[in-house]
DNA sequence: GCAAATTAAATGTCAGACATTTAAGCTTCA
DNA sequence: TGAAGCTTAAATGTCTGACATTTAATTTGC
């Protein structure tokens, strides 16, 4: 584990980066323990300020954990899914408000891979996953909702709908898809009519669930998606 | 931008949340420039090594940037396409290794997937990106490529057939599930007839894809899904 | 034998200094 | 006047050494 002294970098990101490719390659395995900070700082041949920001970056990261104390120290990390949703989701929120990428272009990826789900969750939904989906379904039905909390509950039915196809990675790639929306959806304002719109092409889909037809729930998206595009385009076209 | 005095958390910790709250609420935005490293430190009232330490998390996240000299310091970072697709295929990659997932999940999740782009790529795919993916579909039927090569070109002709639907926010979100797959599929030998087999279907799915025929786009990555399970399951069952 | 105090090891934080890089301003000379 | 070179200032990058805090293991005392 060596680093190049030509490189132009910064020494705190070329020691991430080793550290970060033992992990990749295996090399570290999960809970495996680092050497010290001091250790670190010997073996590197930097001291130890300069280390510690290297383990920073990759604790942004959650490829390590660091705990105080006697027996603490850096350990590299076992990325859980909820870590992993929660980067993805950064990353693609902020990949859409810092690129200016249209609406249109951003609805049509999302609805796309949203019905990658749909005959895995057709077949598959379990009773407990179609109950919450025909919960978010009523919350959203209420009236006096504010438009915020009507998107919340958007987003926690197409959630439901998506954990209904029961793959954890299925559910972890669609989570940045569904959820870098938000902003862009929360912009929106809703009269009465588009909500009930909405909600029932909502209930088309849950239908479609438990009647455990893939390709109706496919379709149910795309008239979703189409509802949404002319609500969008309505919105942003100034 | 304040922190919280009775967190138990790092104080870096909490300042780089602190700053990038503010990235993502939008009121530090793209190319802005954040006070210099002494200035945070008295705003936060902290040190330098702290300040910095809370700086190189965010650098780790590509949301900022940092630039030495007289004009120098840390800038907001515009999230490109192409850092956003490097921290996704990590994320992802990292996931799987680290969750023992199973072949059959991730298998399933890919292709579900990446169907998601069979209408898009059919309708828009340009000559050029189908140039693209038979040049690959050519490249991998070499005799004598290593399982290696044979891999790699199996990605790029996937990237390339779904930077056909040309949605660069689709390429992205599915960028993570095809990469991510692939360190599982180097553990997998193949034999000449698996690999005839492979380019065969690759040859299929080019074909639909200069039909405009979605359908047998999709009909044709099911098939080739139907191949790699198999292969998995004969890898796998021991 | 058990509980409390001590100790050791590690991370977390600080202060101050110096090195390096970069751009702007100034100076000098043609 | 103008351009090349020098100087300077501001910022990040790095180092040294120290102290604070946390935590588990060890020792001590009863």
């Amino acid at each position: 584990m060596k680093i190049d002294p030509k490189s132009t970098a910064d020494l705190s990101a070329q020691i991430a980066t080793a550290i970060r490719d033992e992990i990749i390659a295996g090399r570290l395995i999960v809970d495996a323990r680092l050497p010290s900070e001091a250790e670190l700082a010997e073996q590197f041949e930097v001291s130890r300020p300069t280390v510690r920001e290297a383990l920073k970056r990759l604790a942004a990261q959650s490829l390590i954990r660091t705990q105080r104390g006697a027996t603490g120290g850096a350990f590299v990390n076992r990325l859980s899914f909820p870590e992993a949703y929660a980067q993805q989701i950064t990353t693609s929120t902020l990949l859409l408000s810092m690129n200016d990428v249209s609406f249109e272009t951003a609805c049509e990826a999302r609805f796309a891979l949203e019905r990658s789900c749909a005959d895995l969750t057709a077949q598959r939904c379990s009773a407990d996953h179609l109950a919450a989906i025909r919960a978010e379904i009523h919350r959203q039905s209420q009236p006096g909702l504010t438009d915020e909390a009507f998107c919340a509950s958007d987003v926690a039915f197409h959630r439901a709908l998506v954990d209904g196809a029961d793959n954890p990675v299925l559910s972890y790639q669609l989570a940045g898809a569904v959820e870098a929306m938000q902003p862009l959806m929360n912009m929106i304002t809703f009269s009465a009519l588009d909500r009930a719109r909405i909600v029932a092409l909502h209930e088309r889909i849950a239908s479609a669930v438990e009647a455990q037809d893939g390709r109706a729930v496919s379709e149910g998206l795309t008239a979703l998606e189409h509802e949404t595009q002319t609500l969008g385009r309505s919105l942003f076209q100034r």
